[in-house]
DNA sequence: TTGCAATGTTACATTTCCGTTACAGCGGGC
DNA sequence: GCCCGCTGTAACGGAAATGTAACATTGCAA
């Protein structure tokens, strides 16, 4: 049985109304108000799914995507937002701090499964936690560590995630446009070349001494990560 | 140039915020306000997306979504759809027939542009990538990458287009004309004479030890690629 | 053979693409 | 509050790729 989680304020017809649709589903609901107490829930349910209410008590609905879209256990989590306001921005900022989706209220219970089906569908489910090793590099996605000969590499967390989806997928070509899919997230709206400000400064963390052979630019394509140098 | 053709009924706002948005991202815009005449257009421009309107005169948006989704021709043509807000039965039914996503009037050019982003760089992993054999060469189109007999062959990315039509499509004459149609693109026009040029590269490109025996020149008619030697 | 048109080959200016650096904004930790 | 690390954008310079033109060569026909 999958299961999600409400994260609602007191607004009982809407709570009802997913209860219901979610349970025809096939879902199991567990549903709290408070913020903090879903980032609790999520961890400690593993649910499949994550419904947040763009206006919540301590923390807005987009903090708690954007948390939940930082934090690494959790990334993989899909999150949808209910949201009242037709206000465009809004909307946008929604979609833009991680959330997969977004319903504006009110909403039918055939709309939320249509959209709760159409998000599932198109997650593609991480890689689990198996450490990933390549020639002589060593990636270590629970520690957040890379070691290269014994050498512990220094990188921010976007060169991590990078260099994960790298490991994990060698020798194939990925254009910008599939790296910000697949790295930053299906709905952040960055600037291509931001990819090759990353693919830079990840070269630099991997180059302990000579040139690095992990990387190469395949011009008017993309980038593609070598498993043996 | 990326292209882009808007089906909507006359909306003189939403049809010129649409206009200013996707030039900006660097899109061309075809329009037209019918759905037959739409279908005509698809399969005259082959545009790289298509964004339409949920009331149309003649066919509905939810019918034209439809028949694009069941074309095989068209099937991987992105398609989302706008439609007025409220009516969340209807967007429902707009997911449900196929649209890959749908906007929510009224939105604003960002958002657009965000979600036009969002699904082409969904699409680009269904282009394809099948490997391509001929004898001595095989391609791979995934990592823009030709080998022959074990050795990597350089070459420029018009050249990698070149041989890859010419595999997948040997042991038959092209003009000028038809070859740049094939791998320049059916609305661009540069000089016949160019083909020569890039032939000329590929044939170097090719011509490992003797003698490059895969183009042949057929006078006065153009290029055949011979699948054995 | 000669002449002409078609094609091969090379050179070069322009354009496009990429590497690199600098910098401002933002959020977290103290 | 302040500092500091991380991020995304912009700007610049260089390298690769492209298309055009000029010249050389080939092939066909008279």
């Amino acid at each position: 049985m999958r299961s999600l989680i409400l994260v609602v304020e007191d607004e009982a017809p809407i709570r009802e109304m997913v209860r219901f649709a979610a349970e025809r589903a096939g879902f199991a609901v567990a549903e709290t108000g408070d913020a903090e107490r879903a980032l609790v829930e999520v961890a400690d349910r593993r649910p499949d799914l994550v419904l947040v209410d763009w206006m919540l008590p301590s923390m807005s609905g987009v903090e708690l995507a954007r948390r939940l879209k930082n934090n690494d256990s959790t990334r993989s989590l899909p999150v949808i937002m209910l949201t009242a306001r037709g206000e465009e921005d809004d909307r946008v900022r929604g979609l833009e701090s991680g959330a997969d989706d977004y319903i504006t209220k009110p909403f039918s219970p055939r709309e939320l499964i249509a959209r709760i089906k159409a998000v599932l569908r198109r997650y593609r489910p991480h890689d689990d936690d198996a450490a990933v090793v390549c020639d002589d590099l060593s990636l270590d996605p629970v520690n957040h560590r890379v070691t290269a000969k014994d050498a512990v590499l220094d990188m921010g967390p976007t060169e991590f995630r990078l260099l994960h989806f790298f490991m994990t997928h060698p020798d194939r070509v990925y254009s910008r446009d599939q790296l910000l899919d697949q790295v930053w997230g299906q709905n952040v709206y960055v600037d291509e070349r931001t990819v090759d400000v990353h693919i830079r400064r990840l070269r630099k963390a991997l180059d302990v001494h000579g040139h690095d052979r992990y990387i190469q630019t395949v011009r008017g394509s993309g980038y593609r990560f070598s498993s043996k140098g």
